[in-house]
DNA sequence: TTGAAAGCGCTAACAC
DNA sequence: GTGTTAGCGCTTTCAA
């Protein structure tokens, strides 16, 4: 394997006795090329350790590049999405570049402007607060697919789990397991969006709808908090000691029931007291000593599918496509009052 | 925010009525322009949107990007890595872009590759498993800062924790708390690198020689793993059933210490029955329902370090660094067969 | 202090 | 099937 930075098309195009635009159509398997030539040309390059510059690609074609946002690495929801998108382009010329928007919230559009400025092929984000119109605009000049996302759009495509249906099942989960007193602890909308399609913003109305359907409508409580697992901890903790100790909790998603199971034990309290459920059915939820209750949305296979909408946008797809994948609630020991110890190995 | 994939340095030039030299001087804040003009300048990138592409600004000068590599985001050390170097690099002009290596092993040198492919100003890498001679001829061509390496070099600079002392820790504080029989569960070296400098050869090589000084030599045991938690927790239900249970486990890292405590899990032991230790001090492993005994090696300090030495080759040095950081123990839980639950909020 | 012009390495028309 | 050539958008001498 060669480093080769100054190697160029030229000196493989005189290594090999041909012209530079016989060495660029080998090296993009396009048309118009002798088996003899193409055979020299390999060698040529091989011998040179030619890479071509992606930054000259970019300039006249393509650059190969697939462009991930995501929220940030931290949370393993992101990282099994990540993992899926790359396993389905292995094998085909493109290469995946990871923009983290970082710690600092609503960076989504920051991270993903880095995106385009590298004029990346195609671009996968996940990024609820991010307006819709701007979105439209990125979507006409680069193939786009939005992960998290239930708006209607034109000009991109859009992947998402039913949250709604997702938080009901939580909800019936927990009802039937004998729990009235359910309290939703979700992302402040401000740190996430305002807008009505975020996936939180339909959980909560998921939960709010399911908890009426049940008739505990006047029990409802949504505590928002900002989306770490330290501040959810507080917030628990808050919640513990207050008048009206809840007997279940449904966080937003995993890394806000992490808070709340260590709020929990620093109480010295445990699933028989308080129940919890989280949302994603990321790794850590399924390891025994924390058996989390979670809802699955098959964060790899929404990688793969992301890679293969943008794939299809790429070779010639218009119309937007829009996929909805089924959530799962993962029954554990957080909601398992009297059950078994449950030692699912995910 | 503009996403203006199409507004070039030209239609802002005649929009301010300039040359595109000196657009170009304004945004990359060169000598020699009025303020006058640099105000006329900015006046018209506002308002056309205007982005420089960076593929374009790689031809000839600075990519602005820095690229950072690693084995994988789903280990949370990796992540930690990346926010200390993301926060050291905010608010200055370079964007950091992230390669993961992926599922397969030993693919570091293809995902640096990726990297060096784009151009990127300079490169942070995790990889154990290259050759030192690669790197040196990379280091030749791009400012080149390794994270984890322990090897001598001249064209990159070098940061490690010291994994020599790190183990030995692990061996004393097992060994003060009445151990004797203590199994190293590590990463098999054909997955990582056969270098005797790699991380975790060298954490290997301080377990056996601490173990020789405190007398227990004869009692010794190294079992290779494949780098996963999957892998782990199976090796480890091997050595539960198997003919001379340890008393104590100190695995290579801390996800192999969460295969570790699901298999004790799994058969209904805790830390009074097998003590055990891991590496990194992750996240997970101060959650009170882990409680994970660590060794802290200061990821987020790292990652900014790596930054600051990437920052001082751009700006000129060529003699290399090589900074040390010393590790440190976090006893918890899992190792406390007598001692208070821990409820550490790391 | 400002602008004109050359060219970075590559791809895509188009001519042969 | 193969080569020639004109740029892509930017930075960077070098003159003015």
């Amino acid at each position: 394997m060669q480093v080769a930075a100054s190697v160029t098309i030229e000196d493989v195009a005189r290594a090999a006795g041909v012209s530079r635009a016989a060495v660029s159509k080998v090296i993009r398997n396009a048309y118009g090329v002798s088996p003899a030539m193409r055979e020299r040309v390999q060698t040529a390059i091989e011998m040179l350790g030619y890479r071509p510059r992606v930054a000259a690609r970019s300039m006249r074609g393509a650059s190969y590049t697939i462009g991930v946002e995501v929220p940030t690495t931290a949370n393993h929801f992101f990282d099994s999405l990540i993992h899926g998108a790359t396993t389905r382009l292995s094998g085909t010329q493109y290469q995946v570049i990871i923009a983290p928007a970082g710690p600092d919230h609503d960076n989504g559009p920051r991270a993903i402007q880095v995106l385009v400025d590298r004029q990346v092929d195609g671009i996968i984000a996940v990024s609820p607060a991010v307006q819709p119109s701007w979105l439209e605009k990125l979507g006409r000049v680069t193939p786009l697919v939005m992960v998290g996302r239930h708006d209607e759009s034109i000009n991109y495509d859009t992947i998402v789990n039913d949250d709604l249906q997702g938080s009901r099942l939580v909800v019936e989960h927990l009802h039937q397991l004998g729990h009235r007193d359910i309290v939703h602890i979700t992302i402040d909308p401000r740190a996430e969006s305002n807008l009505p399609q975020a996936p939180h913003a339909l959980r909560t109305q998921g939960y709010l709808q399911a908890m009426a359907d049940l008739g505990q409508g006047s029990l409802t409580r949504v505590v928002h908090v900002a989306p770490t697992e330290l501040a959810t901890y507080s917030a628990t903790l808050d919640l513990l000691d207050g008048p009206r100790r809840p007997t279940a909790i449904f966080a937003g998603h995993d890394e806000l029931a992490m808070g709340v199971l260590r709020a929990l034990a620093d109480r010295g309290l445990d699933a028989s007291d308080v129940a919890v459920v989280g949302y994603d059915d990321t790794q850590i939820g399924s390891h025994p000593l924390v058996g989390l209750t979670s809802v699955n949305q098959s964060a790899e296979e929404m990688g793969g599918t992301a890679v293969r909408l943008l794939l299809e946008r790429l070779t010639g797809r218009t119309e937007p496509a829009h996929e909805v994948f089924p959530p799962t609630l993962i029954p554990r020991r957080s909601s398992a009052n009297c059950g078994p110890y449950s030692t699912d190995h995910h």
